[in-house]
DNA sequence: CCAACAAACGCAACAATGTTGCATTTACGT
DNA sequence: ACGTAAATGCAACATTGTTGCGTTTGTTGG
């Protein structure tokens, strides 16, 4: 089973058009076993606590842009302000969606929904992009909120 | 008119059981007059391009918190993770209407449009806000840019 | 008005999180 | 296998936010 999840992850890097290293294969596994969004210090925990030998904190800093960037993963922010990552859906296009954004962890989670259609804008503004996002609670958050 | 906000804000810190200082006075002040939320940096700047005597760094941490916490002001994280604050007061709902916002200036401009419904939310899951914001160029931007 | 006390302030140092520069190592197409 | 661009590791730095502590100030009771 580890061995199916570390190839998946190393089939999407090699798709993603950026070299498969062990740390970027290592970080997306991670992130695709996680239930929640993981910040950089709960990673290097995480990745420290594995056999293998543990990352350099920059290069953890760096792999997780890098998966952001090839849009692998996705970055939000958590209520106390710390950057949280989770592995992005492969086969998703975040772009033209709806978006559900837990302000506890910072989870996103994308909603099967029609973008509502741009309003009027004012005389000289140029729409390039649009962003529905809902924000609250995720049931997980939630159910321990209460 | 200034000294209508001073009355105003000295009032309202007074009320809420606090002891009124100069420094809670002039930082509630500049939150009622932003139009936005303001990080910790540029109420620092605002408050010392004034004529009066600037506020220490940590000075101006312990009045955001303590206005927070009775209640006079709200604190929330922007997407880079920084600690915003504006007066609870003027809260005039920015969750409820559409937002433009310039990539090139920053500038974000209220529009006049409904909030489109929102979708159906997955089980368990808690509406707390609504995002709908345009990017693009604003038209003063767009101008420069062409 | 004055004194006393608790709250607020200023300063210094610290802590957590994230970034940049640069030399070395590694993945991968040829 | 080799060359090259990308990725890594290390050190130093930057930004944002917090804690400890001695001093000043706002408020309250006489």
């Amino acid at each position: 089973m580890a061995a199916t999840t570390a190839a998946s992850s190393t089939d999407l890097i090699r798709a993603a058009g950026v070299k498969v290293t062990r740390g970027r294969v290592r970080v997306l596994d991670a992130l695709n076993a996680a239930r929640q969004p993981l910040c950089h210090g709960e990673l290097e925990l995480q990745l420290a606590s594995a056999d293998e030998a543990s990352l350099d904190r920059v290069t953890l800093y760096r792999i997780l842009d890098s998966l952001v960037a090839c849009g692998l993963a996705l970055k939000a922010v958590d209520t106390r302000g710390v950057f949280r990552f989770s592995a992005a859906a492969a086969r998703h296009r975040h772009v033209d969606h709806v978006h559900f954004r837990c302000i506890d962890c910072g989870g996103v989670f994308c909603l099967k929904a029609e973008l509502p259609p741009p309003p009027k804008l004012p005389r000289g503004f140029r729409l390039q992009q649009i962003d529905f996002d809902l924000r609250g609670l995720c049931a997980e958050c939630g159910t321990r909120a209460a």
